[in-house]
DNA sequence: TAATCCTAGATTGCATCCAATCGCAAGGTT
DNA sequence: AACCTTGCGATTGGATGCAATCTAGGATTA
């Protein structure tokens, strides 16, 4: 999994929907705000067809909303359908964790202790972000699947804004608890404890949901 | 979840995508077969540009994969892939049954206990997948979710064929583990026990997914 | 004044045409 | 004989034009 093919050999539609789904994860486009074809085939210099194409490739992955003769918007989730993703969120990755665990190599072990430090030494909300991303998807990414770790994927772009969101909030408290969690599943995961491992990632994500949703402000905006 | 709009006010793409769903999961297109575009076109006497962004939906939902300037193929999934997809449905199902049960009135308890009653009493195996799919889908009917019921719904579509498989193979042995399975399931949704009703639905799937395992040979047509 | 209807502009959906790419078979080379 | 190359037919991808539909604003009426 993670493998792409070369850029220049991918279809005009799936480029235009690649580079979109970066400026949509980075903040480009707020939840909420419309998308006209038109104005994204010029961006690219294309023509709407390959717009289009991209985006049904974007709704597919949960980044957009289509609604036939009327337009195309950006997700935005209402406090329910976040706790909702959350909740999945909670049963499939423990499984992807468990499927990966038996083929990281001690190498990426290393990598993984690295971005624990970085995430300990930052103080900004962006590269911890950035950091705590690379981090979880490392641990799943030696999973030989294609269907839970492309789920796994989906579900952390389409909850990325409210993540966000949520750091900045808890920034100004404490990573703490999240710090904590994290040596205790770098500790299992060298261990090769798949079940112990399971049971910490299923934590660590459900007190994320359940300090998210005594927050119900994050989904005003 | 399972409101559909009037199809009459449905983009002529998206029509096209729900009959070709249909077809699809009916084994009318058997898994591997190509698709091309201009044929789908004809049969529904239109352009190939709804057809085009109908195929785009299909790939959303699992049914077929499309490879640029290729084709479009209908998805077969190899023993490992469909392991992978029942260990999804594992995780996923008994979350949506759980935020189901509470919801369920007595008179939908009644249709479910008729389903499970008809279920033991045929030996058809295109009756039995029918109704054991009506069955399943109808105790997660009430579940107050949009992303966890349509996921559910793609994991039922992509195995369907290879459910067929395992029912037909099965028939000529006994569904009696399934038929027990289904009343254990049925008196823990009539006492509202959510946890007991998680338990027996993972024992369900898992054991199915175990036998057909053991059967490696449905994945060589 | 507020509600409703209606028209104009904008935007999407679909059809058609042309270009780009792929697969396969025939022919040539080693 | 096996392998590689090349060219043609088939198929998909993209651009453009037009039709269908929606939204917004103003005029009309109760």
């Amino acid at each position: 999994m993670f493998t792409v093919k070369d850029e220049s050999e991918l279809a005009l539609s799936q480029k235009i929907a690649n580079t979109l789904k970066e400026e949509i994860l980075s903040g480009k486009y707020p939840p909420g705000i419309r998308i006209r074809q038109e104005i994204i085939a010029e961006q690219f210099g294309a023509s709407r067809s390959p717009v289009r194409e991209a985006l049904r490739i974007l709704e597919a992955d949960g980044l957009i909303n289509l609604v036939a003769h009327t337009g195309a918007w950006i997700s935005h989730l209402s406090l329910a359908e976040c706790e909702e993703m959350y909740q999945l969120r909670e049963r499939i990755e423990p499984l992807l964790l468990r499927l990966s665990i038996p083929h990281l190599s001690s190498s990426l072990i290393a990598e993984l202790q690295e971005l624990v430090t970085q995430m300990e030494s930052t103080v900004d909300v962006e590269t911890f972000l950035k950091l705590d991303r690379q981090f979880h998807l490392l641990t799943y990414s030696k999973a030989e699947t294609v269907l839970v770790g492309e789920m796994v994927h989906r579900l952390w772009n389409t909850t990325q804004h409210y993540r966000r969101a949520y750091s900045q909030m808890m920034a100004e408290t404490s990573f703490k608890p999240a710090h904590y969690e994290h040596h205790l599943l770098l500790a299992a995961i060298k261990k090769g404890d798949a079940d112990d491992a399971e049971r910490i990632l299923f934590g660590h994500i459900r007190r994320t949901r359940l300090e998210l949703a005594q927050h119900p402000d994050v989904f005003n905006s």
